[in-house]
DNA sequence: TTGAAAGCGCTAACAT
DNA sequence: ATGTTAGCGCTTTCAA
């Protein structure tokens, strides 16, 4: 491995002035700088990361915390994110932070101190405690929020626009001539579920239907919660002839109860989801969905950290993405 | 941030006993020990690692290079091998290398040049190119390769125990009384393919089955060649009762195929593969499989390269895991 | 436009 | 058992 040293030994020049042609910090002659790259080339100089950040208190490293690994939706963003960071020069490590909110905390700490120049924190709830602490974190370190976050706090945030999202789907389902259409939304109260359930109301109104509060179901986030939820609606003496789900997961437990009975989707009962997960293309019927738009929020992720952490923009924006309805077999 | 030199002054010692406190690298009178770790629990003193870094040479990362971020089944691997390197105080971080020969190459030379101390390499086909790359690379930087890989050279290997796996899948079918049993496995000559079919092959020698050539599909890896297998399969005139897929996502196409056709399965034919995704619990019916013990690979692996890092021990082992079969309603 | 010198926070010889 | 000193590879005054 050949230091600066050796660059400048080599191009007959001092280490002060490679580093000026390493980080264009200061004009330099042209013919210098020429011998100095030519001696770079030769030697494949690549400057030391730890002596850079030793120097800097730069580590060139973006920490990523997610609260548990398990979901499948999160490699998508962690792919793009990792790709975004590494077009700017930047790496991504991930802290998948399971349960347990001492844990949590540990490896945001851990993280800080291992050096990571951002933080990329990924869903919270946002009425607990972890919150406040979040918050509190992006004020001491260049942080973005993503995802399942709430909104109307001083931090920067980027999240899919679940509310025009719902109601695209729910609009599709309206054209489709579905006068009753079940909604399925998480007991807790996500930020984004609650955008989501605004979304299924706006559609409503929009297509003059009342809001029947029988046809809204509470859950949690599992697959088998959508199984709960369609027995719940079938047991209903006005049944609904289309169910919108939260969520695909949900989406589909929902289309598991149904298919379990021996109906048929879409013909007695359409169903629709959202974030279109993989599973939503090989399930049979396919889903119809809202796909998340992972790579424009990514990008945007990344742009917001680097440029907090290289301190160009420091405004604390609410960044809402639009996606893309998917029309697919449920409905 | 408090560093090594405002613990010495408050402690009223030097540097170099801090240190030595903090790497038990000499002993320190026990007393001034008791009055050095007062003082950084004081001041919430935590080592600079990019000092340590640059000073000793290790950076205490790992990359983890994977051919590409769209198997979910990586990301099991992942987050086992994130959680046990952090058990020993180390981070990874990894490069999703899609395609491109010279690509994966660069993200190779990419993670070395960010200083990792060791890499984690997934998956490559043992007959091309890369396999030689990988291997020089493995004798200048400590190197472990994962899952899907030749272990016949001088590196160390850790992978699943394929061989004994799809012939204790194919044992089970056996026994539930199956004469004729096709058998999926993947064209290229991946190492881990080769040895499951060698498990098929050695099931059958058990069960005193003939090994029928007709009976062999060769085909890609994706859920689509599953599809095409079970046409395959389904337009033969001596036809399977059952079929073994060198992977879930493979069985998983098959099983698709045939629900199609509306038949039953097991009654009209029994599927079975190889992995264990998601996936195979929440496909209906449920697909007998046999499991990869992720977690034990992954703490084996991290074992080993640690081992390799700190030179406790440089042999090159090729170490196979048992997994564990898991009956399901495919069968 | 260039260089000399100091120092980021740490560890490792070498003394004592 | 402890301290002094040098130096890892880089950037950043400061001076020329």
């Amino acid at each position: 491995m050949a230091t600066i040293n050796d660059v400048a030994k080599l191009a007959g020049v001092s280490k002060t002035t490679v580093s000026r042609v390493l980080n264009k910090t200061a004009p330099v002659n042209k013919e210098t700088e020429l011998k100095i790259i030519k001696a770079m080339k030769e030697l494949s100089y690549q400057p030391s990361l730890m002596a850079q950040g030793l120097r800097t208190k730069r580590s060139k490293m973006i920490g990523i915390v997610i609260p548990s690994f398990s979901n499948p939706f999160y490699y998508r963003f962690i792919q793009e994110l990792e790709w975004e960071a590494k077009k700017q020069d930047y790496y991504v490590i991930i802290s998948s932070a399971s349960t347990g909110e001492e844990l949590k905390k540990k490896y945001v700490e851990d993280l800080i101190h291992r050096g990571v120049d951002g933080l990329i924190i990924f869903s919270y709830k946002e009425d607990n405690k972890m919150g406040d602490y979040f918050l509190e974190i992006s004020k001491q370190t260049p942080t973005v929020f993503m995802d399942n976050i709430g909104n109307h706090r001083d931090a920067a945030f980027v999240y899919a626009d679940g509310f025009n999202g719902i109601k695209e789907v729910v609009a599709h389902l309206i054209e489709k001539g579905h006068k009753k259409i079940g909604f399925i939304k998480p007991k807790e109260s996500y930020k984004v579920a609650v955008d989501r359930y605004e979304g299924y109301k706006a559609a409503l109104a929009d297509g003059n239907l009342p809001l029947e509060n029988e046809l809204v179901f509470e859950g949690n986030f599992e697959i088998e919660d959508g199984y709960i939820a369609g027995e719940y609606f079938w047991s209903l003496d006005r049944k609904p002839s289309a169910i919108v789900a939260c969520t695909d997961l949900l989406a589909i437990g929902t289309m598991k109860y149904f298919l379990n009975k021996g109906m048929k989707i879409p013909q007695d009962i359409a169903v629709a989801g959202y974030d279109d997960i993989e599973l939503s293309t090989i399930i049979q019927p396919t889903l119809t969905t809202y796909k998340q738009p992972i790579k424009e929020i990514s990008k945007t992720t990344i742009d917001l950290l680097i440029d907090k952490i290289e301190q160009r923009d420091d405004i604390n924006k609410n960044i809402a993405i639009k996606g893309e309805l998917v029309i697919r077999e449920s409905t």
